[in-house]
DNA sequence: TCAAGGATAAAG
DNA sequence: TTTATCCTTGAA
């Protein structure tokens, strides 16, 4: 049963701290709300990833400011909405000082409120289990797009809270983030979380072995490399790996 | 597998 | 001003 009573909203310390990757891990059973002309849509996020602004080629600010990132250099707790491939609207949850432009991207949410309202922004003909279970899906059906840039998420029109109720262990994966080869070595970096086996997970993956701190894709490239004698090239993939 | 689609940033 | 590219999706 959905008590709006039980949902506490993230204060704007939540965002404030200086690991991206950590914050990517907090968010995971956290829920995402938005009050779009009055009605209102929960989800609980089940996939996020980090995107750090330095040293990660991943990630937009990585070139420095711009028209598009400004928003990304921006104190932790807004939003950062921008249109991918020109027809999805990706948003992201800004952590850090001032200054320092990291963001969390959402990836996949499981529906907990005003499914009849995703399910009319969505379209009819969408299946229930496909209704938030990607970036540019779990969007359209909260209302979120790209007119929220920048919004304070401590407000009234999109945030993010916690379920007090809600058990604190969850069982978290990690893989490579999705859509990122452009991004050379960094898109090595196993800064894609989920919780395990949830149904609303985007894509399935390669899930690097973390025992070792080396995603797989390091250990074919070594294999690889090491047949060629490249082998500064694989120390440099090692430290970021492990990094 | 591939087209849709518009903004972005770098090149011309 | 032009051009290549993009943190994706759903239909073929």
């Amino acid at each position: 049963m959905f008590d709006l009573s039980s949902y506490e909203k993230l204060p704007q310390s939540f965002y404030n701290h200086s690991d991206v990757v950590h914050v990517a891990k907090e968010l995971l059973g956290k829920y995402v709300f938005t009050n779009i002309d009055g009605i209102i849509t929960a989800g609980k996020i089940v996939e996020t990833e980090a995107y750090c602004g330095r040293n990660d080629r991943a990630c937009h600010a990585h070139a420095g400011r711009t028209e598009r990132t400004r928003v990304m250099f921006e104190k932790g707790g807004v939003a950062y909405v921008y249109l991918c491939y020109g027809i999805h609207h990706l948003f992201n949850v800004v952590s850090n000082e001032e200054g320092l432009a990291d963001a969390v991207l959402i990836r996949a949410l499981e529906p907990v409120w005003g499914t009849e309202t995703m399910h009319i922004r969505r379209g009819s003909k969408v299946p229930f289990s496909k209704l938030t279970a990607g970036p540019g899906t779990l969007s359209k059906a909260m209302g979120i797009h790209k007119k929220h840039n920048a919004l304070d998420l401590c407000g009234d029109t999109l945030w993010l809270a916690r379920n007090i109720e809600a058990p604190k262990e969850l069982e978290i994966e990690a893989t490579t983030r999705v859509g990122v080869d452009y991004a050379g070595e960094d898109a090595l970096l196993p800064w894609r979380f989920y919780i395990r086996d949830h149904p609303f997970v985007s894509v399935k993956k390669e899930i690097p072995d973390l025992r070792t701190g080396i995603p797989d894709a390091f250990i074919h490239l070594f294999n690889f490399t090491a047949e060629i004698g490249a082998s500064l090239y694989c120390s440099k993939i090692y430290k970021i790996c492990t990094k």
